[in-house]
DNA sequence: CACGCTGTATGATTCAAATCATAGTAAGTC
DNA sequence: GACTTACTATGATTTGAATCATACAGCGTG
């Protein structure tokens, strides 16, 4: 029902500041979607005709490389948007979205959206400072893949994870690997090694912090003379 | 004198839309700067006071790694606007800017910025549609880096450029290696052996692309079979 | 014009991480 | 409880690119 949508969107850190009107007006143009693991909400290269937003469980963004290698651009959980750079730019989705486990998520059409965007500047700075966060992000990122290594990048990988989900990270080796940018075989000698040196430790499907000082010394690399 | 700025702001695409008036307004509240050679604009953890727009000359983005190595996460030229997603989120630069040669750009105080983006929703729209472009990009480049070759994140590198500046590409082999994210030697050594095949020509300081198709071909990959 | 500096070039060596290979281990299912 | 599948683990080998080393060519400058 549309109300139960409305909370979901509620949650959501770009819509919280609506009133309760808006919300259900904007409730009343989302459609649910529920996914199976997996699943896909779109792929690379499919027209854009919808923003998503996860209304529950999780959805992994990710893009192959010519060789069929996955790289996980982010992993996204209840309140998050995404989706959403295809939409505002009228271009077709850069990246696929997939299901992780069991999920639901909410879309709103690219009309609809825009038109309810124009007429509500707060919504669009708030838009503006997701976007920004995600570039600024991204470009950390990037500057990470060009210049450290793998022990440094996963360091960093562990470290933004756990600042949005707490220490206790129920990721498998391969999806650690995916987000690093390296295979799982070396995700998981850097992480036993981590493990070995009283960092992490860890489980089948799950990584526990336990050192958050040492990690984050070794993400920002050797010491500097 | 402000109506000099104000052209120069015309010129960018984000305010191309504005008013006469509202031009005259904003270039009010602009200061330009002037830039030697290498001269930075801006360092990364820098508090952001300011916002930038280049009015002549080129500025590049850059981030350092933790042993030094600098990766360049863009190069600008007039009319572009740097420096905003700081301004936007109010936190600390996440990178440096730096004149290539001489250089001027335009300074926009961040709250100036603010109260006259509060009050013009199609510029904020337009900021919106800018910033997806720039995180479409860098997420393009973060799944080339974390994927693909030297060669063929060298190749994605000179076509990105020459869609914006034409075949004549005036970047020396250094400031290519920084672009992709390799070694000055090996960036030489790659551009040498695009130069034997044929796909490009190049002078010192600067990079001619002769065959683009092959050169695109190349930043694909290896035929899927 | 000589000097120094920056950019280009190329060879030799090293190294981090990918790849290839094999195996054990927890979890889900018929 | 046997069977399959996904995840973790570790060893051996290969490899792409970094690093180290040297040399030379174009350019600006005193």
């Amino acid at each position: 029902m549309a109300s139960a949508r409305a909370d979901i969107l509620r949650q959501s850190s770009i819509f919280s500041s609506l009133t309760p009107d808006e919300l259900a007006e904007l409730a009343g143009l989302a459609v649910e979607r529920s996914l199976a693991p997996g699943e896909f909400v779109f792929w690379d290269g499919d027209a854009a005709d919808r923003f998503y937003m996860v209304a529950e469980g999780r959805v992994r963004v990710l893009k192959a490389s010519s060789l069929g290698k996955e790289f996980t651009i982010a992993f996204f959980g209840p309140g998050d948007m995404f989706g959403e750079v295809a939409v505002l730019e009228n271009k077709p989705y850069p990246a696929s979205a997939q299901a992780v486990g069991e999920a639901r998520v909410l879309g709103i059409r690219r009309e609809d959206f825009l038109a309810f965007l124009g007429s509500r500047p707060q919504v669009a700075l708030r838009i503006i400072s997701i976007l920004s966060g995600r570039l600024r992000d991204a470009q950390g990122r990037l500057r990470d893949l060009a210049g450290e290594r793998v022990e440094q990048r996963l360091a960093s990988v562990l470290l933004m994870l756990s600042a949005k989900l707490g220490p206790d990270l129920a990721f498998t080796r391969q999806e650690i690997a995916d987000m690093v940018g390296t295979t799982t075989e070396t995700a998981i000698r850097v992480i036993s090694s981590l493990k070995a040196r009283g960092i992490v430790s860890s489980v089948r499907g799950k990584v526990t912090i336990v050192d958050e000082k040492k990690l984050r010394l070794l993400s920002e690399g050797p010491p500097r003379v």
